[in-house]
DNA sequence: GGCCGTAACATAGCAGCGCTATGCTACGGT
DNA sequence: ACCGTAGCATAGCGCTGCTATGTTACGGCC
């Protein structure tokens, strides 16, 4: 229904089913609650996807890797995404989505410990910067403002700049993120 | 009533205005009109902020100065900005928005030619890479996913990092965007 | 100056929404 | 064999955006 853009509501939901409105209520609570179980499907799945970013001898590499598997997951289910970050509803599941957010910095810590990043580096803001990028330029992809075609070299050279800015090699950062994309 | 958190409702809008619920569909032409004015409104009010932007003799300043202006007035009426980019609304007075990011491509292109920037700098390419993570930056904020104390710092870094990569010296682009911050 | 066409509005009521009170039904423990 | 409980179907509540209809007030025309 979100695909198709038709509207959400609780009894085109049921419809069909063979279940009442009621079913909704007994395991949802509610069409909040709905909501807010789909929202948490969403960090579910993008939680599996992170998780399935291989580890390789390349930190670098593995950061922007990270990066592709966000985007390529909120490209694969769009709505999902907008749901997940809906203003409408309050997400409560801040504990799994820091969890899933961790991955990404201790991807940034891994690199910087591996000498490719100054020692002075601050793995959790490089990370924020990184996914606050990143989640402008997919929402702004995923709500119809921006071409999909511009977010994988939009993202690349994004990331290029912020790991380059934070003390990778310009030449050798280019060729590990730009690998990285063109994998995903 | 968006500050107020309390649900936006046709009946909630037109009372105590003396007014009745025709004078919406009259004005406006429905509650989706109304949101789409409320939209326009945002852009507009984007618009001029970004207009009183002053041009100084330092172009990166001023293109930082342009992300400063974004983020204050997203600050200063974020349920207005969270209706600019709510994703259940078309946005159809794209042509406005576009005319307010020429904007910052201006700015880019005035960087570029003024000779800190690289000559081979895509302008349209750099302002659509720096909204877009202004725009993440700012929605995570205005959203309450990130504190507001980590705005400043990280626009500002995320900048220099952008800037940098576009060829811009380093600590002459940190100066530039940290004086535009710290101004603003 | 008297008339009317039109634009704007108030009122009442429509279908649809999320939600809940109530009663039925089918299952598991004693 | 019994009953307590979990789950669900039904009906209906208040509210939503919206519309059909009647009313009013203003501006152009003879």
């Amino acid at each position: 229904m979100l695909a198709a853009r038709e509207p959400v509501t609780l009894r085109a939901l049921v419809e069909g089913t063979g279940a009442s409105t009621m079913a909704v209520y007994t395991h949802f609570g509610g069409m909040p609650g709905l909501w807010s179980a789909v929202r948490q499907e969403g960090f579910t799945r993008l939680a599996a996807r992170l998780a399935a970013v291989p580890r390789t001898g390349d930190p670098v590499h593995d950061v922007a890797a990270h990066g592709v598997a966000y985007a390529r997951n909120a490209l694969e289910a769009p709505e999902l995404y907008r749901a997940m970050f809906d203003a409408r509803a309050d997400l409560a599941d801040a504990e799994a989505a820091d969890a899933t957010f961790q991955r990404l910095v201790d991807a940034v810590a891994r690199a910087r410990d591996e000498g490719r990043l100054d020692p002075g580096t601050d793995p959790l803001a490089l990370a924020t910067r990184s996914w606050a990028a990143g989640h402008g330029l997919v929402s702004l992809v995923v709500q119809g403002v921006l071409p999909a075609a511009v977010l994988a070299p939009q993202a690349s050279a994004t990331t290029v700049a912020l790991l380059t800015a934070a003390g990778d090699d310009p030449d050798r950062c280019r060729a590990s993120v730009e690998r990285a994309w063109a994998a995903g």
